[in-house]
Order: structure tokens, then C-alpha cells, then sequence
DNA sequence: CGCACATATGTGTATTGACATATATGTGCG
DNA sequence: CGCACATATATGTCAATACACATATGTGCG
């Protein structure tokens, strides 16, 4: 579970809701880490039986009241532990690379709508992360870091997107 | 749950036992699916449960005894099904992306280390794709697929340690 | 007035999967 | 002789997650 070192990284940024966490998750971390709602509630609620977080209750009259959560100093310690652990890859599970590697049971043409259709999801997702403004001249680490995440899912993107172009090349080659 | 048309897949091409459907996954679908041992034999149950596919033993003498699937017409009819069904982008989550967003905890020097240790990691990833040996001229449209998907590995992990290089110049640019 | 939507927090529950473990036998190595 | 390893199948179990649902209130729109 690197959903509590994710929230708590986020945490130690700035004391969070669990509703201010789950937009601040699909907004700015989106590109490389999702969230339940429901999960983020619990996470949020083990965080603070651990110890790991402290919860205060901020009375608003106007809407429903919120808790405002901050890492503990037991918090960041266990974040900066998690930051200097060594990184456990996850299970690899590319759902497009799974079908293409199978679609040679559908006829030509199919096969290369598959193609298409993912080349414009792609293109899709990456004028979205263009769109997203970042610092030009980062002297920040943080600045620096964060622009390089952002830059991790364009790069990507474009790789992607070269391999599509490619691989329709490749099968237009072998269909005439 | 798609490790069911993995599976299905896999055995489309070729009866297999679930020690041999293991191994298949982890030597030829290894770089985009992976797949835990048990996994593969409840997900092979449930198949022959749902009549996706049918089980024989085969009787040997000097080793266990072997189970036998094939997939069955349902069972096809049901891959055909799922490659024609939209594609559902799966959660993404980075961890290495996770850490980095947050590593501005540490010192700089440390920074420079998750950096490089990543892009060993990638560095041997991206080795091992390419000793993958694939036909050179492929006319097939099975062969053009399935090294495509090698090809596409290949292509983000290129990708990726072209990031990791440009990042590393940004982290030094700060940190003189 | 009703409806959708934003704010805000949570529970219930089934699935998926990771990891450990059990069982049985043959081969090769030191 | 013991040990590791390959072949082969399977269960037990816990954690993580996805998805649905429940609750409460204010605002804006047609």
C-alpha cells in the first residue's frame, strides 16, 4: 500500500481534508497515481490510528464540517523512511499491449481501428498534460521535481505515440 | 479481471497445463503481464467452471500429472468478445514517479541517487528487451503484433531513460 | 418546484491479487 | 546422504482496491 506514503507525502505539503485529498490527487498527482474516494477516507483514518497523521474537526455552518488532516512528526519520519527504501516495482499490466498481442483472431481492418482508436486516446491525454502549466526556469528542487513528473507523462506519451504510428506502418505493409 | 483473456488467449494459440501457462506468461508476455502462480490456476478453474475452457489430464509416469486446457468455442467466442469491447484504461501508479513528487525531502545528493539507481534499473530492463530476439521482415499479422508489443517496451524505456537523463541535468543545474 | 451539482464524510462488500504453504516425485550435484 | 531444483497442482488467507451506496446541506438553473 503506497497510497498512505502518497497521502502523507501530500499531507506534509499541507493539512488536507479527505475531499480536499481526493481533488488534490486526480488534479496534480493524477498523471502517475489515482485514488479511490472511498479509499482515501480509509487510508486517512488508518493514517491516524497509526499515529501517522492528527485529525481536527473544523466546524463550518454553511456545509458539512471538516476534518483537517496533518502528518504527525511520526508521519514524516515514516515518509522520509518510505523516500530512502528501496523501490518495489509493481506488477506490469498493459491492457492495449494484452489485446494487440491477440488480435491477429480479428480481421485487418479491426485491427487497425484497435490502433486508431488508442492512437487518439493517447493524443488525447497528452494535450491534456501539455495544457498543464509548469515553472520554466525551476530553481526550486521541489519546482524541479514536480515539472519532471509532469514531464515523465508527455515523454511517454510521445514515445507512445511514435510506437502507434509505427506499428499502423507496419501492418499497413503487410495489408495493401 | 483480465488475466481470464490472458489466459484465453494464450490457450487459443496452443493447450497448455497451468506450470506451462506460467511459464509462457512470464518468458513471452512477461514485458506487458504478469500473472502470480496460484492465479493462474484459480483463473484456469474458474474457466473450465464457466465452460471458457475444457480440462484433460494427462497421465505421466515419472512426473506429476499433467492438466490439459483448451480453450473451447465459448471460450473463443468470449476472447473475440473482449477484443472487440472497449478498452478500460486500467488505475495508473507510478512509484517511482510517487517518490520522486516528494523526494525534495531529502538532500540533494540523495535525490541524484533514486535518479540513478532508476535509470540502472531501466538501463537492464531495456537490455533485456532488446536480447529478445524477433523476425527481422515479419508478413504475418501475428508476428508484426507480437513484436510490436516488444517493440513498444522498448520504445518507453528508451523514453524513460531519455527523461531520466534530462532530469538529471535539471537537478544538477540547481545544485551546482 | 424539482434536479443536478458541489461540498463533505463515510460504510458495505465482492473481487483481485500477493504471498505463503502443502504435496508428490525425479534428477543432478557435492 | 542431503540438498537444491525442476516438474506439477492446489489451498489458505490477508491486504488493497473498485464500485455502489448512504447521509446531509447549500446553490444555481430551467
Amino acid at each position: 500500500m503506497s497510497l498512505r506514503h502518497a497521502i502523507l507525502g501530500l499531507l506534509s505539503i499541507q493539512p488536507m481534508s479527505g475531499y480536499e485529498l481526493k481533488k488534490v490527487i486526480d488534479e496534480s498527482v493524477g498523471h502517475f497515481w489515482t485514488a479511490d474516494q472511498s479509499q482515501v477516507y480509509r487510508t486517512l483514518s488508518t493514517l491516524v490510528d497509526d499515529g501517522l497523521a492528527s485529525r481536527r474537526t473544523v466546524v463550518q455552518e454553511d456545509r458539512p464540517n471538516l476534518h483537517l488532516h496533518s502528518a504527525t512528526d511520526r508521519g514524516l519520519a515514516e515518509l522520509d523512511t518510505w523516500l530512502a527504501s528501496p523501490l518495489q516495482t509493481p506488477p506490469i499490466r498493459e491492457p492495449f499491449l494484452a489485446r494487440l498481442f491477440f488480435a491477429d483472431r480479428l480481421p485487418a481492418d479491426r485491427i487497425q481501428k484497435l490502433v486508431d482508436t488508442r492512437r487518439q486516446e493517447v493524443a488525447e491525454q497528452l494535450a491534456a498534460l501539455e495544457a498543464i502549466a509548469v515553472p520554466a526556469n525551476a530553481t526550486e528542487a521541489g519546482q524541479v521535481l514536480r515539472s519532471a513528473t509532469l514531464a515523465n507523462g508527455i515523454a511517454h506519451a510521445r514515445a507512445e505515440l511514435d510506437w502507434l504510428a509505427s506499428t499502423q506502418r507496419q501492418l499497413e505493409r503487410i495489408t495493401p
